[in-house]
DNA sequence: TATGAATGAGTGTTCATTCAT
DNA sequence: TATGAATGAACACTCATTCAT
């Protein structure tokens, strides 16, 4: 009959993100069902769809959300490095990746693990915009390499492997466990920049 | 409708198992369903249940072989180098992980991508293999730690950022790419083995 | 979303009976959904319901209108001809029903094919009103078969032949077709009195 | 869990379109549910799926078949006046069309009224094949026009108009009603025959 | 009087699984 | 061992309707 009292407008839209968030990270998105997700916010499966058109759309808008809130951030944090050379930017970039990987674990998680689950439109963009943020770290290992700075092999591969390293933190770390945010920065930091300058193998 | 000639037997079973890593590869465990597998082997849905019991089994089987068969050829690989010093056991773990990572690509992603819908008793089964793997690699890292020659920061994690780095393989490389295996071998060695090995940072 | 400038008021019912008349007629009643009607009113669903109790009746609503206007336009058609013959009145009827189904073919052809989606209150009040509207052909026709001008067989089957025959052109005129209406009123004229008036059959 | 014994095989094929027709002649098309029609064949509703693809393939497949049949009759009933003139031809026209339309009242008001749920290239298929039937009529008007014999005004719209009234018996005859079929017959043959062949109106 | 958010029953359809043949 | 027909629960989504604002 009437709505329940206390649950209205911006605000039920905020609480099905958020539980689809933790749902589809709990259970993957096509293991979820929309009657999991109505029964989390506290509502009727009907009632999602005056916020949501579709299940396809919502796990989207959170993909989508995510990047901005991505490239936002990396803006934000980039912009402090902006004149230094490569080797102080590469720095600040494992920083800020590792530091938002661990921020926004689930976020990201499914940013990565559920693309699949995109219709061919949602897919390219968000497959585009992750190419653009890869690039970021593509032109810092050229301009470290062309300084004579970095020695890569392939940018483009190094990236990749340090992007998969790095992003690995969302699947293990625990706040409060063993070991501090900074000390895994400083840990990967060493990593990354070690291969990177370290002396050429034999 | 007739029987496929030739899929009768343990040829039956061996076209499921196929087309099960197939689809799975493609759609993921939970989006892909009995009678697509079914039509891919060319059989009617229930005769599958005269070869699998469940789908949960299927997956529950192709995952536990993968394991099984990375471990097979993970032992006779490193035999190789069974009296060989950590730098050099490292080296063969690099161009092992990155070899196989390629060559069972849909194995490899599978087993770790839908982790999440195997039941507990089995996924707690796989877990524990995949710790398994894991220790050896920290192993090799902390006897070079040990013996001065590698500087890790922490073993463990050291070794989650290198089997992230070269697991990513098997979502980009291509065969017949631009790069061979054998050059991201030599990449992803250098940055590895230098970002052990290389002066520390200040 | 603000609300179309002018849809307010008595206009807002009148551009609801409208647009219901419009999608009625091309999806059906059963098909038609009251989310299409308020979006083709250029209103929001729950506005519907400050001007119609329920879909149901306001499916009743238009078929009685149109009941009612074809009664109204009727008695003045007929009155011209009230005190004529029955050859007389049966052409004036002809035309009348021709000239009816064509103006409001929609109306015409809701009030016929939606009748089964009425309850059986509005139900039976409809099908009483289409009675009434029968016996006036029937009456004409007794009244020529008494005078030895009709030779109709039975007065109630030629009646629901002839009724057939002319309701059908609401499903195939076409304004600014082949024919004028003109047209159209005198074949059917000649066919229907010819039918009854002609030589009978051995 | 198992199937209920008796119930298999072509049998549920021909309960779901004998039990399909009857619903939707009922409660129409749309109005119909897959629940109900389950329920009607004594089955699950999960069952329908392994005899029809889709709920628009049943309509498909039961005005289709309709079609096929009249066909097929109306081939058999002409055959037996191939060699007649147009008024012998007509005739048998008649009652052939009436008879059918009281034999097989519900198929014909389906193939009729639910056209338009039909989807556009189904529709497009059996409104070819309707124009086909009623050119069947329109031949034998023209041969008969040609001939002398009957004065149609215009052949089609005068075919539109016996059909209509031909066709309208299927909504109102009743077996053991009033009339017998061949009283029916009778009635419409001479208002048909009679109002082509009849002396011009003024 | 219009809105937007809610309800709960309903839709057609798909699913993994079972089992007599 | 393969088949085809069955089950019953589940799916995403739509519906007419209500009502506080």
């Amino acid at each position: 009959m009437a709505r329940t009292i206390g649950s209205h407008g911006p605000r039920t839209m905020e609480a099905i993100r958020k539980a689809g968030l933790k749902l589809i990270y709990e259970h993957g998105f096509e293991a979820m069902s929309l009657r999991q997700l109505a029964a989390e916010v506290g509502i009727q499966v009907g009632s999602l769809y005056n916020h949501i058109s579709t299940k396809q759309d919502l796990l989207f808008d959170l993909i989508r959300a995510h990047m901005d809130e991505l490239f936002s951030q990396f803006d934000t944090a980039m912009a402090v490095v902006a004149d230094k050379g490569p080797e102080e930017r590469l720095r600040a970039f494992v920083a800020f990746h590792v530091t938002y990987h661990i921020v926004r674990k689930r976020e990201v998680f499914i940013g990565a693990s559920e693309l699949r689950s995109l219709e061919p439109n949602h897919y390219e963009e968000i497959v585009t915009l992750r190419r653009l943020y890869e690039r970021h770290l593509i032109a810092i290992l050229d301009e470290g390499e062309k300084a004579g700075l970095f020695h890569c092999g392939d940018a483009r591969v190094a990236a990749y492997g340090i992007l998969a390293m790095l992003t690995g933190v969302c699947t293990w770390f625990r706040p409060h466990g063993r070991l501090t945010k900074e000390q895994v920065i400083a840990i990967y930091s060493q990593q990354v920049l070690g291969g990177l300058m370290g002396p050429r193998a034999p």
